[in-house]
DNA sequence: CGCATCTGTCTGCGCAGGCAAGTATAGTGA
DNA sequence: TCACTATACTTGCCTGCGCAGACAGATGCG
């Protein structure tokens, strides 16, 4: 069996779990309470609030918030019921949507943009000091460079746009 | 409205949210394909292997891998109709249930350990440095530390045991 | 143009897990 | 001893989302 990690390696690790456990449902609470978001609809209004044409496809969105076509479909439904974006087919490929915000989901982004910023600070960025915060992003980078390399080691394939997850005869 | 975040902040936080999001699916797939666990379902195992008296009470699992109990109790099931776990009525308080790894539990727990541990050197504990190991552990403890103690600002109450996290109108 | 294939999205289904209410057992004060 | 309340789970219900399969529209090739 592989080496038993060593403390220093079980602290790196496993505070990352409980940090990012712990951030998660904190900040979610607060933007679910505040303004009845839940992060990930919180993500797609900003991304199409960021988006340099204010619009976005669906497929487009749903990679952003890493999630299935298929579940971001409902996710899409439910912030159109609420009145937050905006579906319109699109002009140049009828098979797709334009997504964009109506002013009600910028207006509703405009607020809860502030609670979301506060949360951020207080519960992450004040804890870490410039010099951390800028190692943590060369962290991430390095972390994430495998993952996302479209093409990393010469004919690796690419599966579907998602791994499959559970298969599991447990849980 | 509060401060936009800088680069830096930016890439701290997003970059903490993206690394988790993928390294969790990517070690949760690898899990659940090679031994039909899932992240969850083998942090249970490993705290029952660890645990002194070799046994954990419902709810010390459930708080200790963040669920409620009443999702707890569901993982429980399945593990233990998995034959991985068994539950056996508390001596000393017939309320509660003494948990612990049947001999089919430790051995799995032996083989995904191999996995696991590969896993999380390969995506993660390889890409940094032992001082960033060092440093990452106390940036956790730091921004756990208001999360965990169970009494921080004098007075204030402690709600039920996990924050109610979605009322939300939309997601 | 006609046909095969690929892509973007939607839908049916299933599962994990949260919340709230329900059921035992414990503990506590009168 | 007898309420009353607190604790340890369990269960019913619901939501969010992944997966697989079904489409319509796009694209390529004869």
């Amino acid at each position: 069996m592989a080496e038993r990690l060593t403390d220093r390696e079980l602290g790196a690790w496993r505070g990352f779990l409980r940090a990012h456990a712990n951030l998660w449902r904190e900040l979610e609470g607060s933007l679910a309470a505040r303004h009845g978001l839940s992060l990930n609809a919180y993500d797609v209004l900003v991304l199409l609030d960021e988006a340099p044409a204010g619009t976005m496809r669906m497929s487009e969105l749903a990679g952003a918030v890493l999630m299935t076509s298929g579940g971001f479909t409902r996710l899409a439904d439910r912030l159109e019921r609420a009145g937050l974006i905006r579906r319109e087919r699109c002009a140049a490929d009828a098979r797709g949507f334009d997504v964009s915000l109506t002013e009600r989901g910028r207006s509703l982004l405009e607020d809860a943009r502030a609670t979301h910023r506060a949360d951020v600070r207080r519960r992450f960025l004040e804890h870490l000091s410039p010099e951390e915060q800028a190692a943590l992003a060369a962290i991430w980078e390095r972390i994430l460079e495998p993952a996302v390399d479209p093409a990393a080691s010469r004919g690796r394939r690419r599966g579907r746009d998602t791994t499959a997850i559970n298969r599991g005869e447990v849980a």
